[in-house]
DNA sequence: GACAACGGTATCCAATGGATACTGATAGCT
DNA sequence: AGCTATCAGTATCCATTGGATACCGTTGTC
């Protein structure tokens, strides 16, 4: 069997939902839609919540997201200026998914970690053996 | 208020849940957990179901993945060699989380392809506009 | 003894990410 | 009038990462 009889496939690279699903999965982006679930932020406070990015960074981030239809910009014709980043209504439908990951994350740091150093600890032995 | 007030905190860049949760997103070890979600499968296998991804890559992503606990590494003593990865009880676990941003992902598909086309319009008008 | 299968490394180059400095408009202070 | 601060970014440069490709070691088969 091949990948024919999965539906709309995020393992075929020429299938949209994968360029999507990655889309999500980067790095800043998931953090900024996580941040403006609580109402519009703007970019110097998002800079300083989502820290620590830096301005060029954000701003793709934020371009990207708003092309993909996540979020939108609003300027306000003030001076200093001030620009609104907002969820847009299917921005929040990601909320849920993302949060169920984020608490994932979070309840599985302890064993993770564990992990890690059982893992490091392993390498270290094996090192030592092969050299003596 | 500032983020004392959030739990486990993702947001804080020196809370290992931060980390983990970058993990989670990075671009092949999501894949890769997902095409283990049916059982074990060894390397070369891998490669053909996520591709396209490099052998140094793909090899990179699983000793992480490894190392977080997440996958086992198995070397069956044949020659040609043969060497599976399998998911972990916890890897398992993020099966139904990283599912569901699959359907997420994939629901969302035209959605989001139509707002890049009118993102992608709008920009071009812009220039154009500017230009003449 | 050449070749194929497998699970990788090694090497090199391109793309991405990040640090830092800077811009442009204006309001407020001195 | 000039100096400074605020804000939302750009511009520039460098480090890190990702990716393409070639190659390796082992052993069974022809």
């Amino acid at each position: 069997m091949d990948s024919k009889d999965l539906p709309a496939n995020i393992l075929d690279p020429n299938c949209p939902s994968r360029v999507i699903f990655q889309r999500i999965g980067d790095k800043w982006a998931s953090l900024v839609i996580q941040v403006l679930g609580d109402g519009p932020v703007r970019f110097s406070e998002l800079r300083k919540m989502v820290s620590v990015v830096t301005p060029k960074v954000l701003t793709q981030t934020l371009r990207a997201l708003e092309r993909d239809g996540l979020i939108t910009r609003t300027v306000h014709a003030q001076v200093p200026p001030r620009v609104d980043y907002q969820l847009t209504a299917m921005g929040e439908s990601l909320l849920q998914p993302l949060s169920m990951l984020r608490e994932w994350a979070e309840s599985h740091v302890p064993t993770i970690l564990d992990a890690r150093d059982a893992y490091d600890d392993a390498q270290d032995e094996a090192l030592l053996g092969s050299s003596t």
